[in-house]
DNA sequence: ATCCCTGCAAAGGGTTTGCAGACGC
DNA sequence: GCGTCTGCAAACCCTTTGCAGGGAT
């Protein structure tokens, strides 16, 4: 019995945590709205919220399909503009994974990281090493500049069995 | 008098070693094609040459108008094709750098580096950071991957006085 | 009431594709 | 001569833009 009431605990505090984050990125995004006299339009919110219920990365359709699939009306025009917003306030990243489309990730409360990407199914892994640090630092010393973010993407092939399956296509 | 001379033995041995390697890259494609039965035109041979005697970064317009210019008449078609087929055998690198079209770089006997891009006036200045084979190499082992390559791009603001000048654009 | 933002659809820009003719093999 | 490669132009895909109506302030 109290193993029931410790899950549901549990269930409890992540839910609390989720919607906390929620509404923690929505502060952010209002916050900076009125810093720039921008209005805060339910799309945008919505569109906020939609990504932050997101895992992992996304493009702008398959972000546009999945709010029209909930029924949620909202233009291609809207998502775009929406994001440009959402990455000048740094609630979001844009990537360009070598394709010609961009995708895109929530970065709030997550810690910063690069990515890896299998030649061969498109799956996408994240990684660390601080090691990365130590060369902005070095080149922004060296040749003058100062560096405000950058892109480090690994290709090679994943040994994930599955793999070579190169019918999972744009998966990650 | 002899400071001439040296001078000119100086151009001379400059100019036998770009013909090297106009030459060597040559038959580097060469090779390949062979190797995989592929054919010997005169535009794949003129887009490498063409490739091998300019300077920095390009994209597929800049190199098809500087062909033009020369009064070689190859089709975009062509140059796309090419650049596939050279990027497949190592002698030039695509690069993605966040816009949306590719720049491409000769990469024969030239020494591996990664870039840095002004977000202002758009220059792409290169460095090298052997930290980056550690890093790769620990990911590799780490999440069982075999890295084929990797792009990493810092982006930042350049302290150059000419810089700002967003009068300068997609040049480097 | 203002005028920014949205939705829609058309335009834009880079890349890919289809096809007929050319040419490497 | 066969089959691939080229040149041209149209098609494609993602993204941006123009415009009229709607809603935030």
């Amino acid at each position: 019995m109290q193993v029931i009431i410790n899950v549901i605990d549990a269930m409890i505090e992540k839910l609390d945590k989720k919607s906390d984050r929620q509404t923690e990125v929505r502060q952010i995004l209002m916050a900076y709205l009125e810093s720039r006299a921008l209005r805060k339009t339910p799309e945008r919110f919505a569109i906020l919220e939609e990504i932050y219920s997101r895992k992992d990365h996304f493009d702008v359709e398959e972000l546009y399909i999945s709010m029209k699939n909930k029924n949620y009306r909202v233009s291609r025009a809207t998502v775009y503009n929406t994001l440009d917003i959402l990455v000048e306030c740094d609630l979001v990243t844009k990537h360009q994974f070598g394709t010609q489309q961009a995708r895109y990730e929530k970065s709030f409360g997550f810690k910063q990281h690069d990515h890896l990407i299998c030649l061969e199914c498109h799956k996408v892994l994240e990684f660390c090493d601080p090691r990365l640090q130590q060369t902005q630092d070095m080149v922004a010393s060296l040749l003058k500049f100062n560096i405000l973010h950058h892109s480090l993407i690994l290709y090679g092939n994943c040994q994930d069995e599955h793999c070579e399956g190169k019918t999972l296509v744009g998966k990650e």
